[in-house]
DNA sequence: TGATTTTTGTACCAATCGGTACGGAACACA
DNA sequence: TGTGTTCCGTACCGATTGGTACAAAAATCA
């Protein structure tokens, strides 16, 4: 009879274990790139929140642009969930209210920092942070993408002339919705974003 | 006969005179400013720019933030007069789509650097830098206020109807000429910023 | 218990940050 | 030719930046 080795869910390795959860740690780190933005976040900041010390963030998640991009991730998968959500509405229509509604309320979730990571996480910055302000472009273009999909969904199902041109109705919800980041990042209250989604809804094609 | 002393048109002070113009040199700290932003704008990347060094920038500015004040002073008086002379129009729709289109105009004019410098300057930032971010947010607003004066002329006018809240269009046009700057700033084109406006004019009211 | 492996805390690194002291250079005026 | 005044260039300041070396600590395994 051979020994049967249990399937731990945890294999536990050898070696002094982490005194931190890693996802928590990403978690305030995520905070405050959200609030400082990339540059703005030092590491004395960011381990500060974290509550570990530099070695350990090394250790674990690289250095500062390789922990910036987990944070991204991590950001996407935790904080934008809703955009598929609402995309998946029956109704083109109806999904894209809902798009922008709920934009509006997580712009101005007061239990999250305010504005969207991904505009003003490196909107403007010194050279050595060109490729992250580029990286966040790329980010931002694939909800474009998703939302252009679903409109030429809308297209094929009839709900959408053939006549208007998706990828720029697209463009324009999408330009609307880095406004909002905007707006929200300076304070702008969850009624005022409202007002603006409510007008913005009458440039949908009759 | 008492002594004629001839106004002259510069005094010339006394003392050593200054090697460099200041209004080429608050040009050439703009053009930093845009481009990195406010804490990504370094001393030692302004101070070349313009071509003087340290202690002339103190002299003549004042420190970091109080030049970037009066480079936003700089940027406001010669790169946002297109905003009062589109809202002179006699039509106010006509006056909002003009606005929006030499905003397009201005965003991708390719002999300036991208997006808008009130936008990108400091949207998210260190603690230190906190009071040039309120500011910016504090400069962004005259232009909302400036717009919807124009939309409650209008309603005067009777040439929008009374039913529409004028303030929340203003916002409205502000917030997507921000996601615009953002767009920009990530290397939109100036045809798919053209596309955006004409679908945001959809949502003027009928 | 001892050997191995990994994490932790401290203390440090060179480079850069914003900001300034200071001596000499360049002008107007006498 | 002074003399007063302003500006320029260098060289420097303390603080902070992102990033690491190193040894003690804490776990597993034998």
């Amino acid at each position: 009879m051979g020994k049967v080795t249990l399937l731990r869910k945890k294999p536990l390795p050898p070696g002094r274990p982490k005194a931190f959860d890693p996802d928590k740690a990403l978690d305030a780190a995520l905070r405050v790139f959200w609030e400082k933005g990339y540059e703005g976040a030092s590491l004395a900041a960011l381990t500060d929140a974290m509550g570990i010390n530099k070695p350990s963030l090394y250790a674990t998640f690289g250095d500062k642009a390789e922990l910036f991009r987990k944070v991204a991730d991590h950001y996407i998968r935790t904080r934008t969930g809703f955009i598929a959500e609402a995309l998946a509405e029956p109704s083109a229509r109806e999904a894209v209210k809902r798009l922008l509604i709920e934009t509006a309320e997580a712009l101005t979730n007061p239990r999250n920092p305010r504005g969207c990571l991904l505009v003003q996480g490196a909107l403007a910055c010194g050279d050595e942070s060109d490729c992250i302000k580029k990286e966040l472009a790329m980010r931002r273009e694939t909800g474009e993408l998703l939302l252009g999909e679903r409109l030429l969904r809308a297209q094929r199902e009839g709900e959408l002339p053939a006549s208007v041109d998706a990828k720029a109705l697209a463009s324009y919800y999408m330009t609307l919705m880095r406004g909002m980041s905007v707006e929200s990042s300076a304070g702008a209250t969850r009624r005022e974003l409202q007002n603006v989604v409510e007008l913005a809804m009458n440039a949908w094609p009759s």
